[in-house]
DNA sequence: TTGTACGCGTTATCAC
DNA sequence: GTGATAACGCGTACAA
């Protein structure tokens, strides 16, 4: 029930409390004998280090903080995936704190993290953040911090993205060279350079093919599913003339399913539809849903190991360490009749 | 750059650490002439305490511990989704461990949260746990522990499950009922509980209608999907009365899909296909999956708060403080030709 | 109402 | 090779 500790071992083997600390750290002046002995008890008794006492003196918490929008959502789940994987190879730690894409969730996390609990962050922004004040807060307190997928444009530190507006330019060209006119695009924020990326793709991809860029189908998503799918049924029964919908995240994408039902529009017949997403299950889906695939796991992943960089040899971190990495547009049913 | 201590703003203010200490922790003995200087300066130089040195102080880590097998799923994601929200209503951090079904990493975190990282551990066991002597170092440190869904029986603590021998019987009942006859059952671990309670259920609803339980229609899924997908494959292939399928895990309802894509068979009307499933968008795959679905919020939810008593009251949990809560058979086009 | 002094468990420095 | 001691930053008993 009493935890094990250093005094305890010491006075069991009739040794000082430094000796048996530097023998669990093998440490080169410290007799082998004296290692085995302290080792063999420690393992006996189940001693585990103070993890606590051991941050307060080496000023190292071997945690890293992960901030992300929410997790039911494949992109960030399997983000996480990639940043456990790397935190484990480096024996640190993992907090997870969600800002359910809540600005004041984002600041008070960030406000816990910069008190010294972690000594790096991962920071995917919350849609509705604005302001990014709340990120000096790290810097002032010298904790790296590198983003991934959703960055702030102004931030100088490392990111690891994906190919935002290239993407978005060839889902929208697909949807074109598909015979798509009018096509309705589906955003969750104009604040994120994310958002804006991926909308400038589909702008431009429209401009090149000689399309207007028309505001009033750019239809901004909320958070409640209910809400998407009201939102999007009435857009397609206001303007008829809509037979494409690209959206820019995964879950406007399965509402836009949803509403399609609703009216008895078929896909790809009447509408086409393709998404920014990452289920595994796009195949299965009624039609199988044409996707553009984020790689979650590796952009994780990569993240991870450049704030490890940091971490580890306490570096600071700079923006060309950024990092890009495509994604792939795979073509399904919702968009083409044979796929 | 360097963290403010209360060093720091004791001498700012000429007060002693200790003072400034108590004003802080909004003591009753302090004035609040001392409480409001000392606050403002707290918030205009970014104060933050470091939260090792009060955790250790205290003893008190103000963080619980998730071990789970994986976290690219939908039931593990929402079930973390309801943990984060108790742990932040209690000011509480999170740490995630995943152990991607492997018993080593579950006893390698197991070893770490025993050192007193964590407060409290809510744990789902994984697939390959047969021996369960690792969580003894928990119980050893008195750190409290609560299981969801995947548990172990014989351990004395409290456990989150759903009703699995009960909705297990219903699915089973309802493919029956559905006209199947012959009934494959897609397992991940006999070791488990829940893979237990789970195929007893399906055990007992086919004898109780009359029908035999044939071992040879049980299939143990692994964790690679392809794999997953050839060995369905050859069994349908080996078996072709097989008319139904029971998938005990979201995955294998999925790689069923594959395999019958890929053999040609059409479902519901060649077999029929049902699954414990926590996906959104199950009413969207071609067909719609029949599911069982579980609450997942709410297991992780509740599981949470069961710790939480513990945690913060200081008393030790109870199994009798556990808690079932009912999943929902939720019949689809899987099954059934018009649902 | 505030200050002094100690201890939480570990590690680093210095002495022997 | 090993031991004594200080220090990390905070919270609390006791003193004033």
């Amino acid at each position: 029930m009493k935890p094990v500790n250093l005094k305890k071992l010491a006075e069991e083997l009739n040794l000082s409390v430094a000796t048996v600390s530097r023998a669990l750290n093998d440490r080169y002046d410290i007799s082998q004998l004296t290692k085995d002995r302290v080792r063999e008890l420690a393992t006996r008794l189940h001693y585990e280090p103070n993890p606590y006492a051991s941050s307060l003196r080496r000023q190292k918490s071997k945690t890293i903080g992960v901030v992300i929008p929410e997790i039911a959502n494949h992109f960030f789940s399997l983000a996480i995936n990639g940043i456990e994987e790397v935190a484990r190879d480096n024996n640190y730690h993992v907090l997870i704190y969600l800002t359910h894409e809540d600005y004041q969730r984002e600041l008070s996390s960030m406000r816990l993290l910069a008190g010294g609990r972690v000594d790096g962050v991962l920071l995917s922004v919350a849609s509705s953040s604005q302001d990014f004040a709340h990120l000096d807060m790290l810097r002032e307190r010298g904790i790296p911090m590198v983003f991934f997928d959703r960055v702030y444009e102004d931030m100088a530190t490392a990111r690891v993205t994906t190919d935002d507006y290239d993407s978005s330019y060839r889902a929208t060209r697909h949807l074109l060279e598909e015979g798509c006119r009018t096509i309705a695009y589906l955003t969750i924020s104009h604040h994120l350079s994310i958002g804006k990326r991926r909308l400038q793709g589909y702008i431009d991809a429209l401009r090149d093919s000689g399309l207007a860029y028309d505001e009033s189908l750019v239809l901004p998503g909320q958070l409640d599913k209910t809400h998407d799918i009201a939102i999007i049924k009435e857009l397609l029964e206001s303007r008829p003339a809509i037979d494409g919908i690209f959206a820019s995240v995964e879950s406007l994408a399965m509402s836009s399913y949803e509403a399609c039902r609703l009216l008895g529009r078929t896909i790809p017949q009447d509408i086409k539809i393709l998404g920014f997403s990452n289920l595994e299950i796009a195949s299965l889906l009624s039609p199988p849903l044409t996707t553009i695939t984020q790689p979650a796991y590796a952009i994780g992943k990569e993240a991870a190991k450049i704030l490890f960089q940091a971490v580890i040899k306490n570096k600071p971190i700079s923006s060309n360490q950024s990092l890009e990495i495509k994604s792939e547009l795979i073509v399904r049913g919702s968009t083409r009749l044979q796929a």
